[in-house]
DNA sequence: TCTACATCATTCATTTCTGAATGGTAGTGC
DNA sequence: GCACTACCATTCAGAAATGAATGATGTAGA
């Protein structure tokens, strides 16, 4: 029965030039990123080699992929095409990759976390930490990024996220809820004092906002307070720069309550109390079965419910 | 909206354990073929390279695909798994090429054909000689085998068949049908006569049969005719073999009409006629925008159509 | 049991691929 | 107008991958 298999594939050796597979990869990493010399850098090799297997592919192919500009490359009509094409690879290439990965039972390996730069700053820290004494087998890479990494194409492996992913593929546990509230630092305070807890009296304040985000801002609507991004003293989109603007004094902000508390903020008093924001840890399906994210997932699970859950709200650094 | 984007995948980085794509396709090979050795002749590389790329893939994914023993590899549970996956991320690789091969619009480039080896051998050669005067920018490749050729994995571009298919990725065009007769040498016919057009009369000369086949054995039954395979006294199931069998007046066999004339055999009526095989030309939807697909399967259909049509059954040899 | 065979593993000279450094160029901001 | 920056192309020494030859070993058949 195999031999007969055997001998069908035998009458049907492959194409004198075969695609190269790696090129493919390549071609799709330099269409993401716009140029050679930034997708050399994110793949590893060198822009000069980058730039050579890109010549071989199109020489291969006998098309033209990309236009080289003195501003990058741009593709092609045919290039376009064929992104589509190489995107659709990726997918089974992330797939294969996820279910090799799937299959290892020891825990150990590679697990990359990706969580908002907040949590990654001030939460995920001192879980790892113990984490990395407990598991020294397993390494870790934290993507701390505020854009919503994608799990389908293996930008990661697990996530912390405040909204709850619709996709089939991907399995989610919600592991608490983060409360947000008002807060001001105690130098705020002393020079300003607090606002009354009714709408006009905390929009005279010097309110700290988001500068393209418009988060903080439907939360004050739906609190049924009227106003506009001009209400805001100081806007910045990072949260880190918030939240040390925050601590500094430069205004009354919005802050998760462990994370107010840990550095010493006094809580103002809201007219309505915001409503909490969810916080799931996501993964790939088919990583369930990996021994290293699920160990991963489950110290996240545990350490970030504590965290969240905690009144006193500092985690043990130990 | 552009520098968005790019900056919003700046953000992840590729993992630092980037999957070798061109490992998985030469673990695929390796699969399919189910030695180094076999595989190692079709992808054109050699057998310790081979080796080694797999030992790193396996290393890399920390995962035993292949156990190796003295008569090949064979696939783990976790390479078995791993195969579905390759077999999906071959598809659309071949997607891939496909795309770009159909983006060609100059009719130039190599072509593979297949055909069964009897079409191969004694049709298509006067065609496909003149196509190289026509178009000589063009390269041929023909794949001649009586297994059907996978055009969806890019078995060929092109198939000749006996068959419609049913893919709806592939487009067919019928050119026309393979009229079929009972023939023998001259040589036989002087030797044991000529059989009269009845059942019995025919079952009592040497007839020429095909081993695994059933095709013939079908046919004389759709005809009335009771029989098995110990009816023929001699079988085989390579039909170049066959041809030549009945060439040099082994028995009473059957042969495209066309091919019979040709080679000066002589007629055996029959109490039923054979119902003729349509003939196909196949190829990929993709495929339909390449010029040189294009041209080489108009040049074939039309050669085709007129050598199966024609009372005078040979093509013109220029 | 012995021989023939096909397979995978190892070795080392060779070829190919790679990358740091450099050059050249167009767009950008002052 | 002019320096500056970011990008792609080229060069050449060095690193890595490759393959022919060879070795080792189990299987099949006489």
């Amino acid at each position: 029965m195999n031999d007969v298999d055997a001998r069908h594939d035998a009458d049907f050796p492959l194409p004198a030039s075969a695609l190269d597979w790696n090129a493919v990869r390549l071609f799709l990493a330099v269409a993401r990123a716009g140029s050679l010399t930034l997708a050399a850098g994110r793949t590893g090799l060198s822009q000069p080699t980058l730039g050579r297997r890109i010549d071989a592919l199109e020489a291969q192919l006998g098309t033209t992929l990309f236009l080289r500009g003195r501003r990058g490359v741009v593709l092609t009509d045919a290039g376009a095409d064929l992104l589509v094409r190489a995107e659709a690879m990726a997918a089974e290439a992330d797939a294969f990759q996820r279910a090799a990965t799937g299959r290892k039972t020891v825990p150990a390996g590679d697990v990359r976390i990706t969580a908002s730069r907040v949590v990654s700053t001030y939460l995920l820290p001192p879980i790892l930490t113990a984490l990395g004494q407990s598991d020294p087998q397993i390494h870790i890479d934290v993507v701390a990024s505020d854009e919503v990494a994608n799990l389908l194409r293996r930008d990661a492996d697990i996530a912390v996220r405040m909204v709850r992913p619709t996709q089939p593929e991907l399995i989610a546990r919600k592991i608490g809820e983060l409360r947000l509230g008002a807060f001001a630092a105690p130098s705020y305070v002393q020079a300003h004092g607090l606002p009354e807890p009714e709408a006009q009296s905390l929009l005279s304040h010097r309110l700290l906002g988001y500068d393209r985000s418009t988060l903080i801002l439907d939360g004050l609507r739906a609190a049924g307070l009227q106003t506009t991004r001009d209400a805001f003293a100081l806007r910045t989109d990072d949260q880190i720069v918030y939240a040390h603007l925050l601590a500094s004094g430069a205004g009354i902000g919005f802050s998760p309550v462990a994370l107010a508390r840990r550095q010493g903020l006094i809580p103002v008093p809201l007219p309505v109390p915001i409503p909490p924001l969810p916080v799931w840890l996501v993964a790939h399906r088919d990583l369930r079965t990996n021994a290293a994210v699920r160990r991963v997932s489950d110290v996240i699970a545990r350490g970030l419910t504590r965290a969240l859950q905690s009144k006193e709200a500092a985690p043990e650094p130990r």
